[in-house]
RNA sequence: GCGGGCGUGAUGGAAUGGUAGACAUAUCGGACUUAAAAUCCGUGGGCCGUCAGGCCGUGUGGGUUCGAGUCCCACCGCCCGCACCA
């Protein structure tokens, strides 16, 4: 008799699979289509057990569709521009285009085992020319139909290296590695006009069914459509060309509470000063000191500086006003300056004790104590659909919500001629130059006659040059003449090219149309992307629930305005789902200095829930931490494929946690989940190998039990319940392991039970599958159908509550009319015992749920 | 700091507002074996009880409801994002 032995099963099925071409993803007319994605790695060089639990949810998915009936894409590719190519070749030499290749080479050779259902044949990398070469055709698109353009933005400067810094090379305000202060620098840059499409994209949230709530509720809130007041304070004394200050404020209702006006370190009053007062240079130089992130922002000391220029109350030409330049205000966001409302905003509270300037509350709680601000009190800031009593009105009762007070504030201003109410948005244009190499080249060319011109489409693409070096700081390209120094495409006079190149975030904006058509001479073929567009499952972590999904969805749209995708595509993902991270305990001892010092899971031996070194050290046990290299808590899916096999890891992955949240890797798991895939194939052999005779109730138990079975599994795929599914899959295979049915019944159980299974341990299913006798590849048969009639029984099973807590049960029919279940619970010997001879308060009966008793 | 999410036995977790702990892991007990492994059967939230059964129990504290793990409010802890990590 064999046993189950994935080492020699796996791959003599993912070679049947590979010769009849199952998941190669083919057009026809004949069948639905169906596309799947997971988000695409990064090629860091080695997979992840992170990936594998990823892209085994896709694949369940995918080998679930192929067998009812759709043709199905599900392609595979990699990220591969970005910044640790960059990093590996400063630390160890070499270039990031072999680094990254390279990486790439290893990781389709750790996937290929693990029998994914993947179109292979469509497989790129982004840092492909023929990828990138498209992308620059798009942008030049994008750039005729003027949605890039170019203007100054804040990075993060690092005055040692002399070099851009990306946020995470800033570590607590400085540079990563010359520890210099990171100053905030104003550099040229391409960006989208994103912020165009901010009332569309938010809009068209609502119509996004199948995304989670939380993902839409967090874009939403990070694109922020605001209503409010733009209006200028008149300055008391005009300054070198200026004589007003632009603010924009949601709360207009508060301007009786105004204390200060705050204008940011890059506003144009701010430069002006800077330009002729050196101690107004000295503060700027002070407030851009430190990252570009909003969070080191927010989280900075606040500063300010009193200009001593003032400016009118609009209400009120007598009451003057400071204006601070504070390190707080953004330029990028309203106008670049505010007005301060110290009583109803903890921010500007902070600055006015600190300044000692005046705190001014405008309304109060209803009822209820309340300290206000001026007297030591926090800020009361109350949401705006709250209502509360204005102590300080000018133009709504003294009983008002914040909403109705801001509409109210709006139309008096506008009527006074103070301003207008405007709706703006928080999101921001999307800035995509980049300082350095490893990434798509902005294809244009710096002529000093013709100033700012597209490469011609036809030179496309403008490929990175490969003699580069990255022993200096700063973007190669900038000192490359040869590459740099290129002929004006319009007047052919020497010209120089950008030497910027595109974020990392352009080139995953659009990887999912281009899979449509790998290999077109365009960036997408409109024949096949109007074939396989939307795609109708995306998968990915919910770390990309903002950026990249909203970037995506604004490429979308370009692109369709640009002819690249057909109409229906401006939402391009129909169905989303962040699933979680797998995490696994941390080992770690300490060095005599006390500091920690990390240990690989196969360096522990774990006896009696403790963990020990080889030299019989105890290990301090840190629970289920986020995998990372450096704490050494890595699982390799290379081991674990090795040990136990493919289907081992593909249904552990999947098992015990809901998809959507962490999974704790456990060696313990792993082995118990291989035990259970040897147990399913012994039954299976003992089944293919039985003539037994089996009685009528038992054939017909076992069968109910199946498609019961069939019922419950589909569900949980449909719903991404994948764990609840394979705990279907237990409870079936012990019924089947104990089920005295003949062998017919038996055998048909054991075939549905491996299609069942098939999505989720492919090879396993297809060994069984032919064991029994079925009729090609599982991979191809069609998906069971649960019959109804042998889903219902005749009974049903009642709990009784007495006051809400369960003490008894009752079998009713199952159609039994609602006075006849009351009839019997009340007949129900805990319920005579708790009524006492009295009659129930009330009976609440739930038909097919519960019944409950109140005495 | 701001936005979003999560929290259930020793452990991973299940549960359309309706029997809390399905399914699995660890543990313990038993069968088989000369023995071990493998396999099979049982046990498997806490406390009390010989049994029948009872009381408590879903991070903490309140609330809504006939009924709350689920809904609402506050707090605590952890995770994700914050626009140049991918």
């Amino acid at each position: 008799m064999s046993r189950y032995d994935p080492a020699t099963l796996e791959p003599k099925w993912q070679a049947a699979w590979d010769e009849a071409g199952t998941f190669l993803a083919t057009r026809s007319a004949d069948k639905p289509k169906y596309y799947v994605l997971e988000m695409f790695p990064y090629p860091s060089g080695r997979i992840h057990i992170g990936h594998v639990r990823n892209y085994t949810m896709g694949d369940v998915i995918a080998r679930y569709k192929l067998a009812n009936g759709f043709n199905v894409l599900h392609p595979m590719g990699f990220d591969a521009f970005g910044m640790p190519a960059e990093n590996a070749a400063m630390a160890s030499g070499g270039h990031p285009a072999d680094w990254t290749y390279q990486n790439i080479d290893t990781m389709v050779a750790q996937m290929k085992p693990l029998g994914f259902g993947l179109d292979w044949t469509r497989m790129f990398a982004t840092c492909d020319p023929e990828y990138y070469g498209q992308q620059q055709a798009l942008f030049l698109d994008f750039l005729e139909k003027g949605l890039v353009y170019r203007k100054n933005a804040v990075v993060n400067w690092d005055p040692v290296d002399m070099t851009v810094l990306a946020n995470e090379q800033v570590i607590d305000g400085k540079g990563w590695r010359s520890g210099a202060e990171v100053e905030r620098r104003e550099l040229t840059q391409w960006f989208f006009r994103i912020s165009d499409f901010s009332g569309e994209l938010l809009d068209a949230l609502d119509r996004l069914d199948d995304w989670p709530a939380k993902v839409k509720l967090m874009q939403a809130n990070w694109i922020g459509r605001s209503r409010g007041l733009q209006f200028a304070f008149g300055l008391v004394e005009p300054t070198r060309g200026h004589d007003r200050v632009e603010v924009y404020t949601t709360r207009p209702d508060t301007l009786l509470g105004a204390s200060f006006v705050g204008i940011s370190p890059d506003h144009p009053i701010a430069k002006e000063l800077e330009a002729h007062d050196p101690k107004v240079a000295e503060f700027c130089a002070l407030a851009r000191k430190g990252g570009t992130t909003e969070e080191a922002i927010e989280k900075a000391e606040k500063l300010g500086f009193d200009t001593g220029l003032r400016v009118r109350h609009p209400f009120d030409t007598a009451w003057e006003l400071p204006v601070y330049i504070a390190n707080f205000i953004l330029m990028d966001y309203g106008t670049g300056a505010i007005f301060g409302c110290p009583a109803h905003d903890q921010r500007d509270l902070d600055f006015a004790r600190k300044y000692h300037l005046p705190v001014i509350s405008t309304f109060v709680p209803l009822r209820g104590e309340h300290v206000t601000p001026e007297d030591g009190g926090a800020a009361y800031v109350p949401p705006k659909s709250e209502t509360v009593r204005w102590t300080l009105p000018f133009a709504w009762d003294e009983e008002a919500t914040g909403e109705t007070a801001i509409e109210a504030a709006i139309a008096f201003c506008e009527s006074k001629g103070v301003g207008h109410g405007v709706t703006k948005f928080r999101l921001r244009d999307w800035g995509l130059s980049r300082q350095r190499y490893w990434g798509c080249p902005i294809p244009v060319v710096h002529c000093a006659d013709c100033g700012v011109v597209p490469e011609k489409k036809e030179n496309l693409p403008v490929e990175l040059p490969k003699d580069v070096g990255f022993d200096v700081p700063g973007n190669p390209l900038d000192r490359h003449p040869t590459w740099r120094d290129t002929p004006c495409p319009r007047c052919g006079k020497p010209a120089k090219r950008e030497t910027d190149t595109m974020d990392t975030f352009v080139d995953s904006s659009w990887y999912f149309a281009r899979f449509t058509a790998p290999h077109a001479a365009t960036p997408t073929d409109m024949a096949e992307a109007a074939y396989w567009m939307n795609v109708d499952q995306y998968i990915g972590g919910i770390e990309h629930a903002i950026l990249h999904l909203l970037y995506s969805r604004f490429f979308a749209r370009a692109m369709q305005i640009c002819g690249h995708l057909p109409e229906k595509s401006i939402e391009p993902f129909d169905a989303l789902f962040t699933q979680g991270m797998v995490t696994h305990a941390i080992y770690q001892t300490r060095d005599e200095a006390g500091r920690p010092v990390y240990h690989f899971p196969e360096e522990v031996e774990l006896r009696d829930g403790k963990a020990f070194l080889k030299d019989g050290t105890e290990a301090e046990i840190i629970p289920s931490a986020k995998m990372s290299k450096s704490k050494k808590n890595v699982v390799d899916p290379v081991n674990i494929i090795e040990t136990y096999g493919a289907d081992t890891a593909r249904w552990f992955v999947l098992s015990d946690s809901p998809p959507e949240r962490d999974v704790e890797w456990t060696a313990a798991g792993a082995e118990a989940t291989n035990k259970h895939l040897a147990r399913v194939h012994r039954i299976a052999t003992d089944i293919a190998a039985s003539t037994e005779e089996g009685s009528p109730e038992a054939d017909e138990a076992l069968l109910r039990e199946m498609h019961k079975t069939i019922f419950d599994v589909t569900n949980g795929i449909e719903s991404f319940g994948f764990n609840a599914a394979i705990a279907k899959l237990y409870a079936f295979t012990n019924t089947l392991q104990k089920s005295q049915a003949g062998s017919a019944a038996k055998r048909s159980a054991m075939k549905t039970l491996a299609q069942l299974m098939s999505p989720m341990t492919p090879h396993l299913a297809e060994e069984i599958w032919a064991m029994l006798g079925g009729a090609g590849l599982v991979a191809n048969a069609p998906w069971p159908k649960a019959d109804e009639a042998m889903l219902v029984s005749d009974t049903v099973t009642l709990p009784i509550q007495i006051n809400g807590k369960r003490r008894s049960e009752i079998t009713v029919p199952r159609d039994a009319a609602k006075e006849e279940v009351e009839k019997i619970a009340l007949a129900d010997d805990a319920v005579v015992k708790a009524l006492a001879g009295g009659q129930p308060k009330k009976l609440i009966v739930v038909p097919g749920r519960i019944v409950n008793v109140v005495v």
